[in-house]
Order: C-alpha cells, then sequence, then structure tokens
DNA sequence: CACGGAATTCATCAAGTGTTGAACTCAACG
DNA sequence: CGTTGAGTTCAACACTTGATGAATTCCGTG
C-alpha cells in the first residue's frame, strides 16, 4: 500500500529546466566558476530550489553528466567497420558527440577537469576505463602495446577537442567534420596499427 | 640628479619569493582557484605585500608568465635542421620546456586558459602568434595551406600536453620524452609537409 | 471542503575573495 | 640627530559563493 496525499509532482518542468540550465552553465564556464545563483537564475527559479531538488552542487553536476553520455551505445559504432578506417571512424565519432546538443556536457566536463580536482579524476577514470579500454583497445591488436597505443589515441583526439572547441583556434574551429577527418583520421590509425617501437610494450 | 633618501630596497628576495610562490600555485590551481591570501601565505608574507609589489592580480599572473616564456630563443631551435625531421624537433621542444622549471609557468598559464576568459585570450593569440605563425608557418612551403597545417600541428601538440601533463593519463605521463618523441613526431611531421586534401588551402 | 505534503520563496549564515588605506618599522641619507 | 620613504603589517570593506532552515504557496487527494 502506497499512501499518497498532498501536492504531486505535477510542475516537473523546474527540474529538467534546471538541469539544462546547468548544463549550459557548466560548459560556458565550468565547474567553479558556474555558481548556482546563475544557473537558477537562468533557469528563473530560486537558488534554494536547486539544492532541493539536487542537494549539493556535486550532485548537480554528475546529473547533469549522468544524463547524456552514455558510452554504451557509442562503442559499437566505433568498433563495427573495417579496421584500416577505424581512426576515420573515432575521430568522425568524437566530433559527431561534440557537436550534438549533449556535446555541450562533454565540454562541460572537460573544462571543468582542466582546474578542478575532482573533475579531473571522473574524466580520467571515465576516458581510461570507458573509452580507451573498451573501445579503443578492441581495435588493437598486441594487447601489450595497448595502454600506450591508445593514451597516443587520446593525445590526438583530445587536442582536437581542445583546439576546436576550447581554444576555438581558426581555421579548426570552424572547418566541417569531413575535412577534420581527413586530415586526422591516419594519424590515429597510424597510432592504433602502424609498427611501432619496442618500447611500447608492457611488461 | 637623481636624488634618492629614505631605505634601499635591501630586501629583495620576497618580491621573487612571491613570484615563485604565484607561479607554483598558478599552475596548481589555475587563475582563478589560486588566491592571493594563499599565495602570500607559501611566500610567507601578507598578502597585502603581494598588492604592494604587483598591484592587481592580473598584473602579478602577468608577472609571472612574462619571465619564463621567452619564445624568441625557442623559434630558433625549431627552425634549424633538416625539414623532414621538424615533427619530431618540435615535440622534443614542446616536451623540453614543460619539463624545465618553465614548465610550470606553461601549465599555469594552461590550466588558467580553460577555465578564464581573458587568460585563454592570452594564450590563444600567444600560441597563435608567435608559435604557430613564426615557428611551424616558417616550416610549411605553401603557404595557403599554413594556417590549416599549423592548427593540426596544434592539436598534436596540445594534445600531447594535456594528455601528460593536466590529465596525466598513464603509460604516457610517465614515459620518457624519447619514447613520446618516436611516436608522435612523425604525426607532426604529416601534418607539416605530407600532401593534403585541396580543401586546405585558403582564399 | 480540509488537510497533507511537495513545491517554492525568503532571509540568513559562514567562509572566502580581491582590494584598499592607514599605521608601523627601520635602514640610509643629509 | 631628524627626516625620508620603502618594506611590512593590520584591519576592514564590499562582494560572491554554497548551503540551511523556517515560512509560505498551492495542488491533489480523502
Amino acid at each position: 500500500m502506497v499512501r499518497r496525499s498532498g501536492r504531486r509532482p505535477g510542475n516537473q518542468d523546474t527540474r529538467t529546466s534546471i538541469l539544462e540550465a546547468a548544463r549550459a552553465a557548466f560548459a560556458e564556464k565550468g565547474y567553479d566558476k558556474a555558481s548556482i545563483r546563475a544557473i537558477a537564475g537562468d533557469a528563473g527559479v530560486d537558488p534554494a530550489l536547486v539544492h532541493h531538488y539536487f542537494g549539493t552542487k556535486e550532485k548537480l553536476f554528475l546529473a547533469v553528466m549522468n544524463a547524456p553520455i552514455n558510452p554504451g551505445e557509442l562503442i559499437p559504432q566505433a568498433l563495427e567497420g573495417p579496421r584500416e578506417q577505424a581512426g576515420e571512424r573515432l575521430i568522425r565519432l568524437a566530433i559527431g558527440v561534440w557537436d550534438s546538443p549533449a556535446g555541450s556536457a562533454a565540454l562541460a566536463v572537460f573544462r571543468s577537469a582542466l582546474s578542478n580536482e575532482w573533475t579531473a579524476r571522473l574524466l580520467r577514470e571515465f576516458v581510461v576505463t570507458q573509452i580507451l579500454r573498451r573501445a579503443v583497445g578492441e581495435i588493437i591488436e598486441d594487447q601489450a602495446e595497448a595502454p600506450m597505443r591508445s593514451a597516443l589515441v587520446a593525445t590526438q583526439i583530445a587536442g582536437t577537442m581542445v583546439t576546436r572547441y576550447v581554444l576555438r583556434i581558426e581555421p579548426l574551429a570552424g572547418a566541417d567534420p569531413d575535412t577534420i577527418a581527413a586530415a586526422v583520421g591516419p594519424n590515429i590509425q597510424r597510432f592504433l596499427t602502424d609498427p611501432m617501437p619496442e618500447v611500447f610494450k608492457q611488461p
């Protein structure tokens, strides 16, 4: 028996509008500079409401991140297809995610990770365990080389994201995805499959 | 005639010790989270003394950055030598700078640039005008392709710095410079000299 | 209708920020 | 000596931040 009475959740838009404002704020300002007061202002609600719904600022950030980032769907896209074009497929996938609405969440966690320690740990673990090990690691043949090769792939992808979406250096910031994929894909491919020095192998 | 009287500068260590503490703090925390009070605490002086010497926090930041970063000396190193190994030379140079004591200043401006707008503008203009145009641009043959090729070089170098020094993803964070140079250099080289799609040319 | 309780608001706290200006110390000059 | 003025300290201002708890609105049920 669930006994209910009193006001029902009725107006649920406010919760999601807070989430939306928070996502935009975190993406634009980063974790620290995005203030709860500003988020509440953008959402048109009282700052105390934010705490009422999400408890603390950290929980709000986690709620924002949990929603759109779901690697379970994306990893298959990265794996299927010929191995010789995996590099181009990876950079296309990354650009696709960052250009999509969910991309603002990615930008948010990325921006935040570079100025805040606990968000940095968050991103590092997410990147290493979810992306590098599960997706990139699958493509690499020699598993002894997988850690180093994965990290190298990360340098090229992360660098492209930083240059295009954070620093916004032209003409890369305004270039279309095809151009970037054609230019960057082969380099990622080399990290994935080309012969590398013996030192790469891990004991 | 210079007329002087009163106490002479005598104790000049405090000024430099403030600078040192500021450099460390900016590198570790970024511009915003590095508080003047904490910097003064680390230097063992009163917070007001910081303002007495440097005026404002922005000026202190600029004073920290101006000292060690002098591209005038580094650019010749990047240019001299065979063009076929320019990529490896560039990544070696970058790693060398970041591993040196001056590297903490680079890390400082980099960390700050990703959370603060005016430091971001600072870094963007520095990278574009001092590094990309003057150094990387010199190596590229077809000047019509120089902007895009320079930006691509920036993606790989910036990505390596982010992965190694900010996110500290292993095994790249602990790898020795030779290994990284051997792995990353050829990819930079491709951005510099290999044939690229026609779309790269700027009107 | 009455009432329980979620939704929402208001006022406020404690902590931390950059910055300022007045005061004090004290070595070097005339 | 006395004056000068840089080195240094102290206290305070004005502001923003995340968070809290009491008070108030108001819908949906019984």
